[in-house]
Parts: structure tokens; sequence; C-alpha cells
DNA sequence: GTTTTTGCAAATGATTTGCATGGAT
DNA sequence: ATCCATGCAAATCATTTGCAAAAAC
């Protein structure tokens, strides 16, 4: 089976753009591919730092860019203004609660078609859709 | 017909907390109302300085913030960190441009019964849906 | 009259940038 | 050998905070 790791999609990408495969870069793509959950910048910078001594965070920034611009990486603003990565490409979709700003996710599948042709029709080329369901979560709804 | 801007919406609310009615909390609530569309923090700080000088930035931060807690007003965090405000409550969903960060609105109704049901199932108590469609806007496909 | 809210200016925190060095091709 | 990427430190940007003065109750 051909496993398409984040790190190998990279660095093809990378090569057919004729930039350079780093190991930081690839240090990067490892760290948020292994992460199964969203991470912070900081997040990836801290554990990057464990595999690797001395990359600094403004490549950690560059490279979450870079993913970002291959697809290779959703980059998901809560609520609240903190961002963080998500290398689950596939369509799944988040839970924010309102009052704690809690991130869960949920698996039920939506028909987004007539969504994709809403798009389209506005002349919008769709990649992918994300769901945010703001609400309380357990843990608020109590209070 | 009652008609429930978000200024008495705001009125009655605060009062019920016991906070203060103050003409910068209803200069706020009366811009956002009367956009019906994305606007930053800096934007209704312009607009509100026109109807009413000398309300300060911080203030218009904590209004917002303030209608945010009440549910009149939705944060919505964007690609690439900016957010904005949209007062527009009704369930309506958001065209993001991957490439230039465009927002453009669709109107098309998606069935978020099972989402619900879902996110209820997980011990939330859903309130509002937002749908995110990432892609390319016209403009950006071209290219 | 008391307590909350405001405005100002400064602090914060995440992200970005400029520039010289080091590294991949 | 060339050109891109890195690291560092400083700059930037939106947003928040502390505190004295002003306004709402």
């Amino acid at each position: 089976m051909a496993t398409t790791t984040i790190e190998t999609a990279l660095s093809a990408a990378l090569r057919e753009r004729g930039q350079r495969v780093t190991p930081q870069r690839l240090g990067v793509a490892r760290i948020i591919g292994r992460a199964d959950r969203h991470v912070t910048a900081e997040q990836v910078f801290d554990e990057v730092g464990e595999l690797m001594p001395g990359v600094s965070l403004p490549t950690v920034y560059a490279t979450l860019e870079l993913l970002r611009e291959l697809g290779l990486v959703e980059r998901v603003p809560t609520e609240g203004g903190a961002v963080v990565y998500d290398a689950r490409m596939d369509d799944h979709h988040h839970l924010v609660c309102r009052r704690c700003g809690a991130i869960a996710d949920v698996e039920t599948d939506i028909g987004t078609a007539e969504l994709m042709d809403a798009a389209r029709a506005a002349g919008f080329t769709p990649l992918t859709t994300q769901v945010v369901v703001r609400g309380l979560c357990a843990d608020c709804a109590r209070a």
C-alpha cells in the first residue's frame, strides 16, 4: 500500500516547486502528522524541539503556512481567536463551547452536496467543508 | 409586531443583570445591528465614532464581548486569524477563499438535524451552526 | 452616594519581518 | 557555486488591562 504520509507529500510538493527539503520542514510535518488532534503553533514548536533541537518558532510558522498552502493542513481559528492546526483532512466537524471555548470533534456526516452546488453557483471552487456548532459543553451547561 | 432590535434586547439584558445601560453600549449595538454584513472591531469603532464621538476602542471590544455573551452577536474567526462580528443570527454559511481570504455568504440550508443530535449525544447543548466552505474564490481560481 | 463603566496609555501575546549566516541543490 | 531557508532579534498587530475620572443607578 502507498502510505502517503504528510512528510512524503511535503517532500514531493517541495521538489516539484523547486523548494528545499530541509530537516526542519520534515520535522514539523512529522509532528503535525503524528498529532491526531488540534495543535497550536506553540505546541508544534515544543514537540519539534524535542525531536530536533534548534528549530525556531518563525520556521515553525513558515512551515505550517507552507503545509496549509499545499492543503496538507487546515488552519482552524477557534472562538477566542486562538488558532489551531489540524492534519485531519477528512471532513469532520467541531463543537465549540461558547462559554469556555472547549473544542470537541463530531463524526456525523452531513449532506454537503447542496452546499457545494451553491458554492459553485457563486463562482467558488469548494475544497473542504468545516462545520462549527456553537453552544454549551456539558460542564458549562450546568452553570 | 414586536420589533426586537439588538438595542432593546441589550437594554433588557443589562437591566436584568443589574448592569448599566450606557450610550456607548447602545451605540455599538446600533452600529452592529445596522451592519448586515461582517464587521471588524475596528470598523465598529470607526462607525460608532461617526455616530457619537469619543467612544474608545477598549469599550467597543468590551461591548462586543458583552453582546457575544448574550448571544446577540456571533464572533466569526476567519482564515488568517482576523475576527469579524456578525449580527445575523440566522443560520447562514460562509465561503472562505484559501488563497486571498475573501468571505462570501451562502444562503443554502443544509440538514443540520443529525448533527444537532450527534452534538446532544456528546453532552453538548447546540445553539447555532456555522458552516465554512474553504476553497478558491472566482478570482483566485483563475491563478 | 455608591458602584460600574469609561478613556487613556501602557502591557500583552501571537505572528511576522529584516538581515546576515548556514545549508540544500 | 548559487540561491533558498534558517535563526535571531526586533517590529507589528489586534486585543486586553490598570487605574483615575465620569456617569448611571
